[in-house]
DNA sequence: TTCACTGCAAATGATTTGCAAAGCA
DNA sequence: TGCTTTGCAAATCATTTGCAGTGAA
């Protein structure tokens, strides 16, 4: 069941400070919508697209790789080739669908929810997990390079198990 | 010439907020230092490692690939094999001379300055900039997960050409 | 002299690409 | 039918590793 949308983040500046309220954008829902939200975004909604696309909204949001997304569709019996999670990973990134995670240098991260947000990286299992609800206030950036504006602010939380004492 | 060194970040948290201080530390000064520094974390100093060492902190902070810093020690006919440039990279960062960066999946970049502070990423020219001598507070990261503690917090701001309008 | 370190070349792992075959409009 | 898209296999790119030779202590 989808909650209310609200896809657009709130960012304010005054006097060097930049605040950010965001509130997660809610999947896209239903998987029987899966070919309607390719078509909006100009992509033919192939097997193999809506197969993918039902495996990263029908449950809520997520964080994947293309090996992980690959290995769910081989359990569901529902086979598509590496190289074209990889293509389709790309082009739902192009079209707005997904966001690029760099958080790790070794594999990328795409994220269902493309609404700013912020993300608690564990680092002991290398999981992610979005900050919810956040607001976040940042001071001292108010020396912004000569003729530059900001495309989008990323906060990584590393955590790591607290060290029993 | 060295400033004076500040490398211990201060982070205060109350009610759920954490505000993080800090200074850039300097480089490790003077090239006629780099082999003490070497021996200081352990690391035998090798000609290569000693040439990569000059390279990193004989001017002042930086941030670096692997691919760059091989190209440098090329053209300043201090061969260095690219397989030797990414084992001292990684030795240095293992000892606490470099830290790593996550911010571009593509290739891995470090950073000589080790104490916590922030970038600004031109993506348009895809080059990293310290953000000054900044004080971040976030605020709404109260709910961080069972067991867990903050190991470090990244903020990387996106910088892009702005719009002519 | 000894053992750590380097350099090459080969191995690896993630990702992309070329191209013939297959599939949607 | 015609033009996209797929899937494989090969190509690429960044990075790591095995191992024989080299060099600091």
């Amino acid at each position: 069941m989808p909650e209310l949308i609200n896809t657009v983040p709130r960012r304010d500046r005054k006097d060097g400070q930049v605040t950010i309220s965001c509130k997660l954008r809610p999947a896209f829902c239903a998987t029987r919508d899966v070919s309607g939200m390719l078509r909006e975004v100009g992509l033919r909604p192939t097997r193999q697209r809506v197969v993918l696309g039902r495996l990263l909204y029908a449950q809520g949001h997520r964080h994947v790789t293309a090996e992980m997304l690959h290995e769910e569709a081989k359990n569901s019996d529902m086979m598509v080739s590496l190289a074209t999670v990889y293509n389709s990973l790309n082009q739902f990134t192009q079209a707005g669908l997904l966001r690029e995670l760099a958080v790790d240098g070794s594999r990328t991260w795409f994220d269902t929810n493309v609404s700013e947000h912020h993300h608690f990286l564990l680092e002991d299992d290398n999981q992610i997990i979005d900050i919810p609800d956040s607001s976040i206030a940042i001071n001292g950036i108010d020396e912004i390079p000569e003729g530059m504006e900001i495309a989008r602010v990323e906060v990584i939380v590393r955590l790591r198990r607290k060290t029993s004492k």
